[in-house]
DNA sequence: GCAATCCCCAGTAAATAAGTAGGGTATAGT
DNA sequence: ACTATACCCTACTTATTTACTGGGGATTGC
């Protein structure tokens, strides 16, 4: 699996806060009983995100967490590599020095992988994602409210 | 890191087999000295690779692997799959039931992640990467014997 | 002032990764 | 036939990472 909980449940969280967004604060307690996912787990990861600039935060009764930029300024690949770092295959390509480097084959095809995983994260914001969704709500004929 | 060693061992050692299609075996030492690799944990991938009929062996004195297939018939993808599982973001894509399916946003995220992985993988094949590391040789002005 | 909420740090159980170890089987060359 | 070379197979081990759990502290709206 390319991606831990870390970048799972942290993309989903966020995007409940871009769903919101502009609507005051989420607490921890609903995003975490909604997508059933540990609360305390969950803060964790908030706190990265939050040293990081992506999300501010509101304290004391009816506080929570709310996005610190709009939605369309920040992208999957923000949020994924605040959480679980850079995306990579291969220390060949980040850090160890390959000692047959100008020759080495699998390199080039790691960096295709890499390139083409961060050119999706990359172009895609979490406007993006509102969009798609409701995209795919028209598909299904469903409907759901949004707060 | 999206590929563990499995991967990344395996993949650099079948190259190293395809560099020497039609020439006959290349015993496990050769390979493990190479690349630094453990040659008992080699011997694990390679046994993989073989139950899957990538590659075949001989036994005894002056034996060792061999690709079972043509360069040009085996895919990154194939090798990688082998050894590492199939390419998932999420359990949510290829295992659990998403209790929200129509209207999870990041599902869709995931997908393309994939998809784009698999789109590279599955399009480079081992004579590919032949191709490539002699471009490489090129670009580089270097020279490197073969076998 | 108190309950809801975030803040922060420490510990921990389970899984996975990355090997190690060691015995067994086949075979080419002598 | 012997022997060295090489693959074959299974089990064990060690280190790291993951995915939490727990608990005390700081803020703040009511």
């Amino acid at each position: 699996m390319i991606l831990s909980t870390k970048g799972r449940y942290g993309l989903k969280a966020v995007f409940e806060l871009s769903m919101n967004y502009g609507l005051g604060p989420v607490s921890l307690k609903k995003i975490s009983s909604k997508y059933d996912m540990s609360e305390s787990y969950l803060e964790q990861l908030f706190a990265i995100l939050r040293k990081k600039g992506y999300i501010e935060t509101v304290r004391g009764p009816q506080g929570g967490y709310l996005l610190a930029k709009d939605p369309k300024e920040i992208t999957v690949g923000m949020i994924l590599r605040a959480l679980e770092g850079d995306i990579t295959t291969s220390e060949c390509i980040s850090k160890e020095v390959c000692s047959r480097e100008a020759v080495c084959a699998t390199r080039v095809i790691f960096e295709k992988i890499e390139n083409s995983i961060n050119h999706v994260i990359d172009n895609i914001t979490l406007a993006d994602m509102k969009t798609e969704k409701y995209n795919l709500l028209e598909e299904n004929n469903e409907q759901e409210s949004i707060s």
